[in-house]
DNA sequence: GTCGATTACGTCAACGTTGACGTAAATGAG
DNA sequence: CTCATTTACGTCAACGTTGACGTAATCGAC
């Protein structure tokens, strides 16, 4: 027993044409209070529901944006995606989450798959080479909004966060609090390959208009994962660089700092202050609870979906969009 | 310029006739070689994609199935997610996520949009009392499968877990590797009203076959999070009952036990040997890593999908299907 | 009371695809 | 060589909805 029934059934009970059943439903105007009240009654009777795709077909619009992350087990895209979704909500939108794995084939068919589910826009975080095949599907007519970079070189609209206005507040924080001796936990570079690395910039320009000396040996570069960060910290340690500040590249390469740390017998924040990126919800769980620098992730969906409804009106270049950073202090620094 | 292309460009650019490319699209045979290449050709040059939304409405199947889970902020069904999109994919099809964050409103509105979007089937988890809305679904024609509970009393199909027997696991090894003095941490009943509390009552069973006594001082209950694990940790402690190890209801409580066990002075698994529950990533990434119960989220996907497809071709109810789950043995026990 | 405007509908075609069915040509059996 | 069968197509309608357009009835201004 499929779903069923159709306009034409609610329009045979309610005794009018199938035409001013799609006039209530879609709430047009051109029909009478009686009218409508008989329509409703019999949509509720028959409990129609409107068939998206035969909608589809003819508006040429489905409701449906469809968003693409690496991972979906890293908790930053994990909320990202909860951001997106709760912006779509807002604006009656349904999400078709994909993700790729960093695999570039798969990465490819997910936007074709997109194209041919007519959906209404993309968002798409790109985190290195990607740029190149987004840019195909967009000119192919697929409305894309790239969250995260800024891919250069093309005409990709995106929405961004001030990823150096972020390290910024970070560092400054440190500095502020006293601490002279400062050391970041960086990404291996492989992953900025396209960009350059913001956070790093940020961090060696904030030490130096604070006066304080930048040498390569306090950053020290790891895999960004929760182990990665503990190693970069065993590093650091193990050098003996001297340290009592820790600006770390996202939340788990702090979460790994604070294991090697503890593991040290260094208590954070009294002997090490520490900084994480990004705060994903488990930094205000943490013991103890993480300082982390806030990306909003609400916000950049709801600008992403703006920026789709505005390219809908207005076709050729958008100008990027940015969304705000905060530093969350907590007890780690 | 929207995406374009249909089946009669590419048709009048093959010389042949649309229902022919359709032919060759779907190789459905009856089209000669020569033809083929033409019409494979033709597809190449003006870039066609079929257009899925007008397939669907007269095969009445869109090769999508949806996804519906309470959160994906928890790691747990974020891993899910990915189990069930990889399972997802081996069979060509896409997944569309949804999440209802326990609101009994979203979770009715997000059926509703699954059957609208014809959705092949739609795959839910269900953690307490939606069971009478999906039921009401699956009558209504969305071919439905129930992840994680059997849903009594109605004919839902459903793949589960058995939970009981991964409590047994983790309490098991609790007293081969010689603890006398379990505890554990469970969930405040609210969440499990429709089933028995089954790892308390296999915590329990478990105890009394050991020959250990269970007293109800030895469950201590609280909402099951990281800081409802610490809160949980700290009343036992607090209480001064005697305690050598630890059954956590799941991983986030484990951690939260961890953190108060550590704050105690308590080391683990040296005073306290510690398990989790469903093994989440991060139980690796732990210090100590952590002992978990792993449900294999990879398989109940498969599973689902595989039941899905069963369902379209015999009709009425299917036998429940369990899949594995075993004990990840690492630092904490 | 007349006439233009508005209201409340209905009719028809089209969106892009596939199912059902038709048919001319090629093939094969005897 | 004949006739039944198979192959390789084409034609047409339908899936459920909405856009474009038509029209009869009602309304309001003068």
């Amino acid at each position: 027993m499929p779903s069923g029934s159709t306009l034409h059934d609610v329009a045979a009970l309610a005794g009018v044409s199938a035409r001013t059943v799609s006039r209530v439903v879609n709430d047009e105007g051109g029909f009478g209070n009686a009218t409508r009240a008989r329509v409703l009654d019999a949509i509720e009777k028959v409990g129609y529901r409107p068939n998206l795709m035969a909608r589809a077909l003819v508006t040429r619009r489905t409701g449906t944006v469809g968003l693409v992350v690496p991972r979906l087990v890293d908790p930053f895209f994990a909320e990202l995606v909860d951001g997106v979704q709760a912006a779509a909500k807002a604006t009656g939108r349904t999400i078709i989450i994909a993700k790729h794995d960093d695999d570039p084939a798969e990465f490819g068919s997910i936007l074709e798959t997109l194209s041919s589910f007519a959906v209404d826009g993309a968002i798409v975080y790109i985190a290195s080479g990607e740029g190149a095949t987004v840019a195909r599907h967009a000119l192919r007519g697929l409305r894309t909004v790239v969250i995260g970079v800024e891919v250069i070189g093309t005409n990709l609209s995106s929405v961004l966060w001030d990823i150096s206005r972020g390290a910024e507040l970070a560092v400054e924080h440190l500095v502020k609090s006293g601490r002279t001796r400062l050391v970041m936990l960086s990404n291996t570079d492989s992953g900025e390959t396209l960009f350059p690395p913001r956070r790093e910039t940020a961090f060696r320009h904030t030490l130096q208009s604070a006066g304080l000396e930048f040498t390569e040996a306090r950053v020290m570069r790891r895999y960004p994962s929760i182990e990665g960060g503990r190693e970069a910290m065993e590093a650091v340690l193990a050098a003996r660089t001297p340290v009592d500040g820790v600006f770390a590249y996202n939340d788990a390469v702090a979460i790994g700092a604070l294991q090697a740390l503890a593991h040290a017998g260094l208590r954070v924040p009294h002997d090490v202050a520490l900084v994480g990126f990004n705060d994903i919800a488990m930094c205000s769980s943490l013991v103890p609870s993480l300082t982390s620098v806030r990306l909003d992730r609400t916000a950049v969906g709801r600008e992403a979906i703006a920026l789709l409804d505005r390219m809908r009106s207005v076709s050729g270049m958008h100008a990027p969009v940015h969304v705000g950073v905060d530093l969350v202090i907590r007890q780690s620094a």
